[in-house]
Formats: structure tokens, sequence, C-alpha cells
DNA sequence: ATATTTTATGTAATCCATTACACTTACATT
DNA sequence: AATGTAAGTGTAATGGATTACATAAAATAT
């Protein structure tokens, strides 16, 4: 492979003249520039990428930690921050934790080796003195979800408002027993999505049976089996609010196992709007974030941390959008 | 951030014995390396990547060229590979071609540009003579898609034998006039599908008529529309093959759109087994690819490649596997 | 006691591109 | 004509780790 001081003697200029045709041409004379360009051509010169990362410390490369990429909530949000991580010369690491908070840790790690400039986390399990400490070094993001009394920068919707929406949505629609699916308590976006929850109920003077609230797992499974269990109890709930459209797909299939039917007996609202959300049968009402636009904004973030910049804020909370379909029926049904 | 001779000086050795500390421990004193590693620890060192990667010309870094990241099936194949590379100290640069061609020359490019030590592609829509130069250079490997041709690296299942095994279960059915929602025609694989169709019609002397093969391209709302357009054929099937399991939805929707049903009215047939086609209603008899194992198996030949190893055959047959549901009925039905 | 081998460490070249600084040449200004 | 300025190019240091080779010291063999 030829390397730039190939190109140099061949076209008998020195290295930094090569170089400047690449990093900076306006300084080069045209007929130099053609004249080395065109060794760069007879000589199938590619410049090395590792040594310039080297000399100027930057891997034009970032990190992005995933909770599960077979999920296409994230994987959309995913292609928000590739797309603008292209379009500025940046390149994406991917890092699929599975959900395993030690293969979180891992990729945090990687920013430390200097193996990449930057890091947006889906999912932040990690506790938050070590991601504080590591945003105190480097430039992090995180989209999705966000730290509890931490001011990291940060993208996503006001759960607590969008859950509150879901859930008031069911009771304009004459829901009194309103059970909710809740996502796993450890992360604080089903803590959020819990409290809109019980705001919504409370502003309408509903009591909350506890036995209405169940602990999930945002998957299929769970929600299925935890449907199962709501169905068995004294006193059914009407609706169900469920997570995220995961659960609440398996919450319906669930209704749905025991000759029940969505919506007419049992109305159910989901969280996400992921695809199959409108294709599945009754389709899913549910709300609506706005995954790709979170990944823009938080690569758009991300630029601006790696390059220096302050940041006119750091929480930014973008729209939500309460989807209705079929799931929940309609006010006059 | 401290360096290697930071840490040397203040230990009193050399770099040499620094870098051994860490690359080939067994080499050095025993109560050096202690020494060295409190030195480590007090400076709180890391050894940068890119040096050393400037140094051994390699990046531990793999490139995966993925079509769309938000369909499942592509997300669990790289889920597969990601695992095994990470067992093996390698990380994954993602590609998301959003099935754009240029795009995926880009991503092509940064094995040139020694961003990468190897290439997996799970979509190979770019020339074979491109794809074959680079395999010339560089580790690739291609999993799902192959080249017509070429004997490149492959990992794939028999997509001629799975779409003959689907069809025939049509016609076991009963089913005479099966219609066929194919993928984009310019993809190996959607080629291969209609091959394997074609086959099973031919080998039980059913007659294709042209107008029951149409071309998709694997998104759910071209399922949808060619369906419409064959529920108003003259004489419209009463069975249909889809191409993968999102046109197969969409057809069933279609149908239902219509007020007729699957199985009882027309039976479909998809192809991939992506986590909906369990769940949707009714749930879709489809072909089950090993996604994990596809990449598992993907990600071992590069690394087999990237080490220089031989490989002892170039073309890998996973096997695939025909799950029946509810789609297309049952034989007594 | 001497020769030989082993073990541990150091020296210095190397990977390849970037860039501050120095220099030359051509042209403009007074 | 003398000086200043700008444009174009070159020289050489630099980034941080790896590693072939050299050397010193210790262990073992004869």
């Amino acid at each position: 492979m030829a390397k730039m001081s190939d190109v140099a003697k061949k076209a008998n200029v020195s290295i930094a003249t090569v170089s400047r045709v690449f990093s900076s041409p306006e300084t080069v004379a045209e007929e130099t520039k053609k004249k080395v360009l065109k060794v760069v051509e007879e000589l199938n010169y590619t410049p090395n990428v590792l040594a310039r990362q080297l000399r100027k410390m930057e891997t034009k490369t970032i990190v992005v930690v995933v909770p599960d990429i077979t999920n296409t909530f994230f994987s959309r949000v995913l292609r928000g921050i590739e797309t603008i991580a292209r379009e500025n010369g940046y390149r994406v690491l991917l890092g699929d934790t599975e959900n395993d908070i030690t293969l979180e840790n891992e990729y945090l790690k990687t920013l430390y080796e200097k193996h990449a400039d930057g890091l947006i986390l889906l999912t932040a399990r990690t506790d938050r003195i070590t991601i504080e400490k590591l945003s105190e070094n480097y430039p992090v993001v995180l989209a999705c979800e966000y730290l509890e009394g931490s001011n990291l920068p940060t993208v996503s919707i006001d759960n607590i408002s969008a859950a509150r929406k879901a859930t008031e949505h069911l009771i304009k629609l004459g829901h009194r027993r309103i059970a909710h699916i809740t996502g796993p308590m450890n992360v604080i976006l089903s803590r959020d999505r819990l409290k809109g929850y019980k705001q919504a109920m409370e502003s309408y003077e509903l009591e909350v049976d506890p036995i209405l609230i169940q602990e999930g797992d945002f998957y299929y499974k769970t929600g299925y089996n935890l449907m199962l269990k709501l169905l068995f109890i004294e006193n059914p709930p009407t609706a169900v609010f469920a997570a995220n459209d995961e659960m609440a797909i398996g919450a319906i299939k669930a209704i749905q196992s025991q000759g029940l039917k969505v919506p007419e007996d049992i109305a159910i609202v989901g969280f996400d709007n992921i695809k199959m959300s409108a294709i599945f049968s009754p389709s899913l009402t549910t709300i609506g974030q706005p995954t790709y636009k979170i990944g823009e904004k938080a690569m758009n973030l991300l630029l601006d941390l790696i390059r220096g910049k302050k940041l006119s804020k750091n929480q930014f909370v973008l729209d939500d959008k309460l989807i209705i379909r079929e799931s929940c029926g309609f006010k006059n049904d």
C-alpha cells in the first residue's frame, strides 16, 4: 500500500505538500495539486486514517450504547444518529448491551481508551457518579433516558406528561378501573411513566388499586403474562396503559386468548409507536416519540460538545404525540 | 492524560518494559511488573489505542454493512456478529445503507482507509467486480446475500430450497393458484426465492400465470398494495407466498381490508420469521432463518480471514425451517 | 572456575500523516 | 532600487506505542 512519502517522492514534492493537497488544497498551487493528484491516482493512494488519528488525537468515531438493537424504537433513534454522524464525517460504533449493565460499562471504557471522540447513551443503568465523571472528561449525551438530579446533556420527551396524556385518554373514554403495566423500575423512564399514570388518576380523583400496577420489563412475553394475571384478579380493569408497545401487544394477545375483545371488553394504550403498532389488529393507540429527531438532536448536541461549543441549555425535551387508533375505542362507542 | 513514557519515567524503567507489562507480562520480572502497575494506577494510565493501532496496523474494528437497521431480521444477525466480535476483542462499526447503493459504496471505502480490519456485508447491491477486488485485499464475508458466480466467503441459507419448501407447503394444502410477491429483482435473494417458487410449481405441474408474480421491495406497504392488485385480477389466487414477512403481513392486511379472511379465503406464507410473525393475527407461516447463527458464523469466518487462516470451504449453508402457523390453515381444514 | 544459556531490560527504529516554522520567489509599493 | 507582502513549498518535530536487536546480569552446565 502506497504511503504519503511514496506519493511525495514520485511527484517530486515534499510530504507536507501532499498532505496539504488533502487537508487544505486552497494553499497549494493549481499545477502542483494536479501533479500530486495524478500520482495519487497512479499509485492508488489512500491516506492512512490511523496515522492521521494519532497525530490529530481524534477518531472521528462515536459510540452509541443501545439497550436492545432488535427493538425498532432504538434502531430508529440510531438511524437518526447515524445520519447526522455520517453527514459530519463521523462513524458510529455500535454498543448493544442486550440490557446487561456489565456490557454497558465495557462500552463506557472505549472512551478512555481514545477509541471514540464521544458517546451517546440510549440507556443509562450505570450509576450516576460513573457517568458524570465520564462526562466531565469526554463528550457524552443521553438520549431517551436521563439521570435523575443530573445536569448532563439530554434529549428526550417528557415521559411524565406523555403517560398522563395516555392515561387521561382512557379516563375520558369513561374508564375508571385502569391498570398500568410498567417497565422495569430501575429505569427512570418506567418510573416517569408510572408517575404520569398516577398523576392522571389522581387529578380525576380515581383511586389506584395497587394490584392494578404490575411491574414488567418491556418485553412482549411479560406483557402477555401480566395481562393474564390482571384478567384473573377479583375486579379486573376495563383498560390498561402499558409502558411500551411490545408489552401492550402482549396484553392484547392475552386478552384475546381468553376470548375477550380489544377494545370492546378492555381498552389498551401503549407507548413508543413502533411500526407494528399501526399494523397490528386492533391497531394500537399509543404515544408517538420522534425517534429520528431524538437521534438527530442527540448527535447534533454531541457534535457541539466535541467541537467545544457551549450548549445553550442541557435538557432538550421534544414533543410526543398521542396517536389514537383502534385499541381503545372511541368516545361514542 | 498520562502516556507510557510518563509511567516509564516514574517507575524508573524503559518504555519497552511498560509496554511489555501490558502485551506480554510473562516476560517481565514479577517485581518490576508490580512497580509498573502501581505507577499505572497512580497516574490513572490507559494505553492510547490510536498509537497501538498505527504501530500494529490493525484497528480491532470491523464494519458491518446493513441494508436496514430497523428491520429486526438484520438487527438479529447483527447481534450475533457483535457478540462474537466482542468476545474476540473486536468492535463493530455500523453501516446502515438504508437500501441506498451510494451509501453502501461509502462504507466499502472505510476498509481502504484502514479504518477497519474486515467487513461483513449483509447486503451486496454493489457490482461483483468491486466487491471481489475489495475481497482480494481485505477480509470480506457475505452474510444472507451472496454474489452469483463468485466464490467469496458466504454464510446463508439455501433460499431456493427454502422457497420451494414454502410453496410446496401451499400446494400440499390443495392450492393450485398460488401467487408470489417477490423481493426487488436486483437482489439475488429475491431471484432465488422466485426460482424456488417456480421449481415447486413446476414439479407439481402447475402452470404459473405471469400475473401471479408481482415484484415487491420487502416493505409492508408494497405487500399491501400488490395484494390488493392480486385481489382484483380476473382469477385471484387462493394462496400467496411473499418473499418476506413484512410484505406477507401487508398482504394479510390487504386481504382483511376487503372483508376476506386469512387463511379461510386466502392462505399466506412469508419468509424470515421476524418477531411480529408469531404475534400477528393470524400468526404467520414462514421460513425461519437462523439469524443469530448466521451472524455468529459470519463473524467467525471473518476472524479466520483476519488471522490469515485458510478456510476449509467458502460457502456455508445453514439450515432453515418451515414454521407452520395459522396463516395458511391446516391440511384438514 | 569458566563457558553457556536464560532471563530481564534497555535502545532506538518504526508505523504514517500533520503542522509549526522557516525559507524562497514573485510581485507590489513607495 | 529598496523594502514589504503574499504565495508556495520544504524541513523536521511530533503524536504514543510496539518490537527487533543488543546488552547486562543471573542461572546452569561442564
